[in-house]
DNA sequence: GATGAATGAGCTTTCATTCAT
DNA sequence: CATGAATGAAAGCTCATTCAT
């Protein structure tokens, strides 16, 4: 009995977090199409379902934007201790580290442009990506930084948000190149910087 | 008669002349404070009119976005021509127009922020902006590319709109070193690229 | 076998009263602290049970308003006839009951609030109620006036939606006095009443 | 020129507060049918105009509300004080008074039912309405006991609370008397209190 | 030409009710 | 039978845009 109970439970929850995969899926694809101020309908109607099904599974707007991104920004973090470890040198890791952030930002599912912060509405997704993402570039930032290989005094902090913003609203326009420029930008940091600008 | 009445044009013009400037200036005023989507009516409020003229003097709230830049675009285009015959040397003269553009992007009135393409939104600051200033930094790029001190093969297209992003929303928080960032871009632009990234 | 499956279903009659009693329990509670329109879901998280379970037990809401004052709907019409027998005179009776009936509405479970009709809305639980008590009230307003203690010509659904509507909502402010006005009332029911008003 | 200009100010004026009027006259009659809690989208309906128009008037629904009786409450505080100064004794002023009360509490539109708290939800009418009328009533009040007439220790507050909550709901229901009730609750003040209840 | 009242589609969010599990 | 996820119709409120004055 016990275990019916629980195969019901287990049914249950198989079907609610498939819905909330769909719904994830939904949101990602409508935030690289159209930005995170999507209307919550738009993505129900995307997702097949009511309205009231995405706020069952996120109280909030902001929780939705947050959860879509949750995972890719797990992965990004994991990644990098692991290149500190592996790369030949601490600056060739940022290189890979930053490339890899990259790949989040721009092929997946435009991660960019949820990184900044709308003035005075969502502080959360910002936050979120701030919080878990800051240490580990600062780590990486800073072994570079000691080996001698990077001579820019700048904190980690801007560095995301440069690398951020260089890919943000890449996904539509064709002329624009986000990866090169982040090429330039990293490459930048090589280079004693002038007194002036 | 004739007289009177083109004395009465010519007053309404120079009355209406001086509201788009009073509206240019309070919205200007309120893009900085408030982001792009503030409210019409807060900005006929500001100025001290009726929404409706705002109406009359542009169609759409993104014809209003667009007057406020133009005169500082207008500005950062002059500018071009006149650095490459100053300056020492063709990067010295881009290192010194990216200075002033980031002036106008970051100390004025927010403009990155309008240089972007919204999705299906806003295309017309974007266009603008393109239209006007790419040629600008295409003329300066060609020269110190042509002069041996810019290795990197970029378009002046993405070197802008990179600039452009890196000085995005840099308005309201503290921590974010645009101008350093900048700095950086434009140093990397000197260094062999890699091949990879 | 068929033992067992009455047993079972003995088991589940005696299971699906529990729960009943539950529910009804904590929607009581709730009704009390947060008045007839709370939630269903808050009651069904109070009671321990999902919402579908209190769909099967009672098809509407207002089922449920109505069953959860049944019970003490039911003990104050059997107090009726006792105080009639009991008390040393028609009106002492009457207003014992009404004391007693001030007790149900006010110190108990905000009864009163359920007494009236909301307009289109529940007609229900006022139904109920008045169904019930009306002739118990009845009773004892027309033996009080029979023995030349009440001069008022006054109905006895009158007075009882009358003494319901001065207890009315008055769980929440102390600064009103239910139960002081239900004694004025009681007590101008002695009194020859003025023509006029 | 100046009376150009303020003719057209007034003409608007004029417009507006026709709407306004219209806006107040179809929220009474849907307060009284529906209930205070009636949808603002339904009063937008019922007046033909949008809803943006309601909030252009009423910033919220409870503004709305209050500007609802603000006017009949006005008249009713101001009734008070004459009729002490002209009725033959204070209890009679009380007793002219409230039947005043009366009339706008049922006759006019259902004001009764707004007097309440409703729980957490609007302080607003209530607040606005105890604060004009219980010093009007506390007077009479006052007055009457120190004549001797009224035996009762009430407060104002209660005692119009307690008319206003007889009154309440009175109009789809033709058996409640809720005029008879008043005045047995206000003979009632009369009589000397029995000590229990 | 200027005004700002009016409009109404659209937003986020809540909640009674249904129904697959 | 119990469950609670899903539904979707409202709700209050905002704001770009129109138009009578």
């Amino acid at each position: 009995m016990a275990d019916v109970a629980q195969r019901a439970t287990r049914a249950k929850r198989a079907d609610a977090q498939r819905n909330e995969v769909v719904l994830l899926e939904a949101a990602a694809a409508l935030f690289v199409e159209c930005g995170v101020d999507v209307p919550v309908r738009r993505i129900a109607e995307k997702a097949g379902v009511g309205t009231g099904t995405i706020y069952r599974h996120f109280p909030n707007r902001s929780d939705l934007v947050i959860a879509v991104y949750r995972h890719q920004v797990e992965d990004c973090a994991e990644a990098g201790p692991r290149l500190l470890g592996s790369a030949e040198s601490p600056y060739a890791a940022l290189v890979e580290w930053v490339d890899l952030f990259v790949d989040f930002l721009v092929t997946k599912h435009g991660l960019a442009s949820a990184m900044r912060n709308d003035g005075k509405g969502y502080e959360g997704p910002h936050a979120y990506f701030i919080d878990r993402l800051e240490p580990v570039c600062g780590d990486l930032l800073a072994a570079a930084k000691e080996s001698g290989e990077v001579l820019v005094d700048i904190e980690a902090y801007s560095l995301m948000l440069g690398v951020g913003n260089l890919c943000a609203y890449s996904g539509g326009d064709d002329r624009y190149e986000a990866r090169i420029l982040v090429g330039v930008l990293i490459a930048g940091l090589q280079v004693q910087p002038r007194l002036a600008p």
